[in-house]
RNA sequence: AGGCGCGUAGCUCAGUUGGCAGAGCGCCUCCCUUACAAGGAGGAGGUCGGCGGUUCGAGUCCGCCCGUGCCUACCA
């Protein structure tokens, strides 16, 4: 007997989410490799916070982890964070301009300094965001895509592909972005259709005998023409080839690529890509500014002409335009053709342009030397189309499989190296002296030392030139593998686990370096690693060309695209490229939840790179959900100010309710269009819940437990939610099962409302609050007393044993609430709820005649309440009510209390004769009336039968012609002919029935 | 230009081998009945986008069309 009061979610779920993680709830040290389920989060970019989306994307997989560890698996979810290139770098780069800072003169590392400042910020509110969700993760696990073993990781990769052939340098043409002042990958271009301009320009032929008309939508990159090209079957324009044009407007040198200049006369070149219908089938080559020009350049061997800078501003090849923005450039140049009388006229035209999907800047084709990944490669291509051709990986729901596989069919190779700063940086070094492309990664080196001093180099966390103390220092700095780590601890742990006695500090690092300068050992190796400066007491470590020895070397600028590092997302996390128990015990892992946008950025190239490296998929299952929108079904995003805070949410409905929401709204569909009300309606779902709980424990004995054994046997509704309970367990888990969220929580949300609450607890009030008769004997009322205390046993231990079932079933869902609500029970044991086992069906416990009963019964109630609402008899207003009954006669007697109870009767008795001045209700056999009285009211009564009857009408009248259609008789399956035949026999009763009362009622009506 | 998805109650959506159209929210009526007014009881509301086909029978399977959203694509 206790009450725990009103709902809370602000008090329960702070409690939790605290207490969970401090304790570990969620980590399991050494996981079986039989009995594991792992799963590695999508690491959440350091940007900022998190949105809608993450809430969705992690609470399906919280939903699933909390499920698989109740099943008794040893659960091991891997959180996580990306550093996020691009993204990272231009949200400092933005607080950085606020503060009036220009990240070019601060230059590359001071400005990583300022990232790296702001990383454990970022990192910190994701990290809380998450614990607020009630995310079972694993936070020993924790780890950053550009913590040190990442790097490792990375490095490792790159250069294992590098001498597999699969990364290559070259110079290509690339989408580049002059906001970002960086290459981007095709994939990170947005395709936009845009009103533009069409423009027609005349290139006048060199010998003077006319001109020929080009169509360009980009004028401005006229200054870099170096052909014009026709269709060679091209009746029109096949005596041209050959010949030469002058290119209007360009009178200065203009130098191509290789440094050669080049004259402003270009040639007519015949090329199949060129379509004659398009525009005047002329088209103008501009190699260094155009995919296509591109290749249509390298096929003829055309010069390669640039005219825009890195800024997409144009350079010295624009002659009297350089200096000039593009656009500027492109209104400076039609004015000046339209002077000269080269510009024809102009079109408007639509067309689709590529943007940067960060910044959304207009991108530029620009040639430039880029390494590339190989994904073209069978070993890579064939590879990832196999796994899911075989069944390796299995999309859910299956038909993102198709666009997938449709993807890799017409992989490009991919671009890589990114200009900007923040992020992995391309473990190569350029000899100055002999040119050649060294590649390092500590595994060139063979003392534990040099591995280590390599790796801070390479990483940044020291600089070239550094000190003992310096090195010992970071050692001992914070690592970003995990906030709990040093720097020394992730090596000791993942990198040099094998060198259990390597001790660094400050001294065995002099004794280290000195060893290795003292005359001995430079004998031995010939040269030392370390340069020892004696003026500043600094050492150098030295990276000597492989292919001449020189030390003179230099580093390559580019990072590399960040997904290269998040592809290794389920290798690194369980610390590969070691051969970590981890890895071995949870890689494959067993799911991957994420959303479609990123399964060509992300999935795919996880598959790559798993394959590759691992020889296995990184994944089994990957369950794709939906987006969010917002309730008109747009995108949401600051910019448009129509997002919906996760946190603002959790503050106003709790976790519990947003997490709810979000299962209850995935459906296998594209998007999910949400509005905040959707979060109100669960949340009085979270609060219906407690109540109920509540309404349990105020009525528990503090001595139940110690009772239980004496007890009066079930009743039938005691059965029939055990039935109801026993059916929605194996509901749940076959939804579960299938990742149909949405129909396992609707199941529980229809099992908690409509049958435990709304029927099962009235039911139990009956036996609760029992009292014995009144004028009885001594003898009498004892055993009165002592039967009503035993039923209140049973009906307190089913409420308790239903309640903590529903619990357990809904935990998954809404941990906080049921974590609560569990703990207060009296037979709460263990440290959670989530540690215990989930329900699952059990045979033994359907009891399929009490269901039936108690579901007709609920009928019969369900007929009074119609009726008396109809007549406007007022709620709490009692009333005597007449029966007869064939069938339901035995259920009637059984259930006198229930009826009385819950249908709000004084009496309820049986008669055989029609009772004079009454109105009539029933259900099926079971006919009622209720005495008439002054002041009821008939017409909503009336009307109500008059509208059952015309439908019954109707469904007869249809019923009838199936069963007069002899080809229905003759080719439906029997059991479909019997059904409409019985259908229609009780149609038609219920027909008469009707009409019979109205008919009375009419009469009573109109007296 | 190809590909994928979606059109069912006012709104958001369920509807699993074809066999009597469902839920939540909203709306209407009545009730603050000792877990819960964040509640209880009852109710109204649908030619399942359109046309055609297969079938005894179609929201469900097939074809075409219309509307709508997204992804992919080098059309100057």
């Amino acid at each position: 007997m206790k009450d725990i009061g009103q709902y809370n979610h602000k008090d329960i779920e702070k409690a939790y989410s605290k207490s969970w993680a401090e304790e570990a709830l969620y980590s399991v040290k050494e996981p079986s490799s039989e009995r594991r389920f792992s799963v590695v989060i999508p690491p959440p970019n350091v940007t900022g916070s998190l949105h809608m989306g993450h809430a969705l994307n992690v609470t399906l997989q919280d939903v699933l982890c909390r499920w698989h560890r109740m099943l008794g698996k040893d659960v091991v979810w891997v959180p996580g964070f990306d550093h996020a290139g691009i993204a990272t770098q231009y949200v400092v780069d933005r607080q950085l301009q606020e503060r009036g800072i220009n990240r070019l003169d601060i230059g590359r590392e001071e400005f990583l300094k300022k990232v790296w400042e702001w990383v454990p910020l970022s990192r910190r509110a994701i990290r809380e965001q998450l614990e607020k969700l009630g995310v079972s993760v694993d936070w020993f696990r924790e780890r950053f895509t550009l913590d040190e073993g990442f790097s490792r990781a990375v490095r490792h990769a790159f250069r294992k592909l590098y001498e597999e052939g699969l990364i290559y340098k070259g110079e290509y043409m690339v989408s580049w972005c002059p906001k970002d002042v960086t290459a981007l990958s095709d994939l990170e271009v947005e395709h936009e259709e845009e009103d533009g301009k069409l423009y027609y320009i005349r290139y006048p032929l060199e010998d003077g005998s006319g001109f020929v008309l080009v169509a360009t939508t980009r004028p401005e990159t006229m200054l870099g023409d170096t052909a014009v090209a026709v269709h060679p079957e091209d009746e029109r324009y096949k005596k041209l080839i050959g010949k030469k044009l002058k290119l209007p407007l360009v009178d200065w040198k203009r130098r191509a690529m290789d440094g050669s200049e080049v004259p402003p006369i270009i040639p007519i070149v015949g090329d199949e890509r060129v379509k004659p219908e398009f525009g005047t089938g002329v088209v103008k080559i501009t190699p260094a500014h155009d995919p296509v020009d591109f290749e249509v350049g390298r096929f003829h061997g055309l010069p390669f002409v640039q005219v825009m800078d890195a800024f997409a501003c144009m350079n010295d090849n624009a002659g009297d335009f350089a200096g000039l923005d593009r656009y500027l450039a492109r209104k400076k140049i039609v004015e000046r053709l339209e002077e000269l009388g080269f510009l024809e006229r102009v079109e408007n035209h639509r067309h689709a342009v590529g943007k940067c999907y960060r910044c959304k800047t207009v991108l530029e084709p620009m040639v430039s030397t880029q390494w590339f990944f190989k994904v073209s490669d069978p070993r890579i291509k064939e590879t990832a189309k196999r796994v899911v051709r075989d069944g390796l990986i299995r999309f859910i729901p299956e038909n993102w499989s198709k666009i997938y596989m449709q993807w890799v069919e017409n992989l490009k190779d991919w671009c890589i190296s990114r200009q900007i700063w923040w992020g992995h940086r391309i473990p190569v070094w350029y000899c100055k002296d002999c040119g050649h492309e060294n590649l390092f990664t500590d595994e060139d080196f063979d003392r534990v030392y040099d591995k280590l001093i390599f790796n801070l180099i390479a990483d940044g966390k020291i600089k070239e030139e550094f000190t003992p103390e310096e090195v010992a220092s970071h050692l001992n700095s914070p690592s970003f593998v995990h906030p709990e780590f040093t720097v020394l601890d992730f090596y000791k742990k993942f990198v040099f686990y094998r060198y259990h006695s390597t001790e660094v500090d400050a001294n065995s690092l002099r004794l280290f370096f000195t060893q290795d300068l003292n005359p001995m050992a430079i004998l031995t190796e010939k040269k030392s690693r370390y340069k020892y400066n004696p003026h500043q007491k600094t050492y150098r470590f030295i990276l000597r060309c492989k292919n001449c020895g020189s030390e003179n070397l230099k580093q390559e600028e580019d990072v590399l695209d960040t997904w290269f590092s998040s592809a290794l997302w389920p290798l690194g996390t369980f610390g590969w490229p070691e051969h970590s128990p981890d890895l071995k015990n949870l890689y494959p892992t067993d799911l991957l939840v994420t959303g479609f946008d990123i399964i060509f950025f992300w999935v795919a190239r996880m598959v790559f790179m798993g394959t590759f490296f691992m020889k296995e998929v990184p994944f089994r299952d990957v369950y794709i959900h939906a987006l969010i929108r917002d309730e008109k079904g747009q995108k949401m995003s600051k910019t448009k100010g129509n997002v919906i805070d996760p946190l603002e949410i959790m503050e106003k409905y709790g976790a519990d309710s947003l997490r709810f929401t979000l299962a209850v709204l995935t459906q296998q569909g594209r998007d999910i269009k949400l509005s905040e009300k959707r979060f109100e309606g669960y949340k009085h779902f979270a609060n219906k819940l407690w109540n109920a709980g509540r309404f349990i424990l105020l009525n528990l004995d503090s001595d139940l437990l110690s009772n239980l054994p004496y007890s009066a046997p079930p009743r039938a509704e005691d059965l029939w939610i055990t039935t109801k309970l026993n059916k929605t367990a194996r509901v749940v888990n076959e939804a579960l099962s299938e990742y149909d969220f949405s129909e396992a929580a609707r199941e529980l949300y229809e099992f908690v409302w409509s049958e435990l609450c709304d029927w099962y607890i009235e039911f139990s009030k009956l036996r609760l609050y029992a009292k014995p008769e009144e004028n009885l004997t001594e003898e009498e009322r004892r055993v009165q007393e002592e039967k009503i205390r035993a039923e209140r046993i049973t009906v307190q231990a089913m409420l308790l044993g239903v309640f903590e079932k529903t619990l357990r079933l809904l935990h998954p869902f809404m941990p906080f609430i049921t974590e609560k609500l569990w703990q207060e029970l009296p037979t709460a044991h263990g440290r959670s709820i989530s540690l215990v086992q989930y329900p699952h069906f059990n045979e033994q416990e359907v009891y399929e005649e009490a269901e039936r009963r108690v579901e007709r019964l609920k009928e019969i109630i369900g007929a009074i309440r119609s009726l008396r609402s109809d007549l406007r008899i007022e709620p709490s207003k009692k009333i005597r009510l007449f029966y007869k009954a064939r069938e339901s006669l035995k259920l009637v007697e059984e259930f006198m209390p229930h009826i009385l109870s819950l249908a709000r009767l004084e009496s309820l008795q049986e008669v055989f004769v029609l009772p004079e001045r009454a109105v009539a209700g029933f259900s099926e056999d079971f006919e009622f009336f209720v005495p008439l009285e002054e002041g009821i009211r008939l017409e909503e009564l009336i009307s109500s039968y008059s509208r059952r009857l015309q439908e019954l009408e109707k469904q007869l009248t249809s019923l009838e012609e199936k069963l007069s259609n002899e080809n229905f008789l003759r080719r439906a399956p029997e059991e479909e002919v019997d059904r409409a035949r019985i259908m229609l026999e009780e149609l038609k009763r219920e027909k008469l029935k009707v009409e019979e009362l109205l008919l009375a009622l009419r009469r009573a009506s109109s007296p």
